[in-house]
DNA sequence: GAGCATTTGTCCGTATGTATT
DNA sequence: CAATACATACGGACAAATGCT
């Protein structure tokens, strides 16, 4: 008897090296090859989609998955576009929503702020290939660029706009990862339903000079499209000897 | 018509605020509660199961999960003990193998030695209430501590032994966590079949004095048990002001 | 230890819905 | 519109692990 964790094993040895989006077997074609039934195939195709092995897509097919490397440290500064770039694949980010809203009170103590202070609320849609593998919520204060929801139809970069419009150097002060089941409205944005896990990336950036604290977000990542990778480097630590 | 996904959001709503190990309605029972067949029902706790709001276990029913907060950053010395505790649940840890070996090349480079330099290799596994949630494979040079095998007989922890018997302070020079699907021999390790995602960290180590490398580390930790936050905090990145 | 009921795991065949091509 | 492929669901069956008697 084989069950359907041999035909995924099997499967998998076969896909390793394929490239990314070649088609995969389909249930009946899997189950007629290993004499099985519709039921076994399909678990033995869910059991790889699990392992990020592939990527299923109804009334389409299945599909080798490939996920792309990020790299958090210290010394490097984040892209999203020289990462997926750097990866083979086209990069893409867009600005879905930009609002001008007063500052709840969880968001402005960490701003910084008093709550009801007026601030921008901008939602960005962060694409590779086509696909929807990332979103961020971020809030800077109206105070410190007035007018960045025109600015933003211009360009796309807000950290651009902070240090043209409002003359400041935007540092990341302090970062968080963890990674996540999404709550329902996170499942929404990133337009996936049933559960996929994702890293949930949360900021703080100042201002170089000042200190002052100019944005806030929080960032949901597909962790079947992109592997986060965190790195304590060692200059970091070396202040310990 | 009702979908397994309105009964699995229907009983996580329910579950909300339950006590960790609370029994979870059996198949059969949700299947007659809402007037569906075995396999809906089945889908609906299967789905919980991936969003880690249950563990399932066979013969024995369907039960209320719960993730310790395990955070990594530069402040804070990493306890196993610590921060299960600190959760409520009773840590423990286990040696499992010492075995005197020579390097691989792959692991002599990263520990700054030759090729086929004798070392340790040190399998420890660690529990959450019984539940085997991570286990860590580490190279200790054997010029660092002579006899590390007799001595981990008696006492438990690396650190202690190599502070007092190889007279070095170890010092978490670099790491580096990921979030993986694991490798055949990573779920054998787990004791799990099927896959669960898992967070692979590696680690080195020097002595603060030296400089030495005195040790490096692989270790794997169930993500449904775990959840990994890892914190690159305030003070770090000051320095770029 | 043996026996039994419960519960989840696996699998079959079949059917229908829905998205893609 | 038709064919294909995945998603959901039913009823039934047996296996395997657990817990209790």
């Amino acid at each position: 008897m084989i069950g359907y964790l041999e035909i995924a094993d099997t499967v998998a040895a076969e896909l390793h090296g394929s490239a990314p989006g070649t088609r995969v077997a389909s249930e009946p074609e899997l189950a007629g090859r290993f004499g099985v039934g519709r039921a076994a195939a399909r678990s033995a195709l869910q059991e790889l989609e699990r392992r990020l092995l592939v990527r299923r897509v109804q009334g389409a097919g299945t599909f080798v998955n490939s996920r792309i490397d990020y790299v958090i440290s210290r010394t490097r500064p984040p892209s999203w576009h020289a990462t997926v770039e750097a990866a083979g694949a086209t990069p893409r980010s867009v600005v879905r929503d930009v609002e001008r809203v007063d500052l709840p009170e969880a968001v402005a103590t960490r701003l910084e702020r008093e709550p009801g202070t007026p601030a921008h609320r901008v939602i960005r849609e962060f694409y590779i290939d086509d696909l929807l593998a990332a979103w961020t919520e971020e809030w800077i204060p109206v105070d410190v660029v007035p007018n960045l929801d025109t600015a933003l139809q211009v360009v796309d970069s807000i950290d651009a706009v902070l240090r043209q419009m409002g003359r400041v150097v935007p540092i990341r002060a302090w970062y968080r990862v963890s990674l996540e089941m999404p709550p329902p409205h996170v499942l929404r944005e990133l337009r996936v339903e049933s559960s996929c896990p994702v890293y949930m990336g949360e900021s703080l950036s100042r201002d170089a000079d000042s200190g002052r604290v100019l944005m806030t977000s929080v960032g949901w990542t597909r962790a079947d499209a992109v592997r986060v990778i965190v790195e304590l480097s060692e200059t970091i630590l070396e202040e310990h000897r």
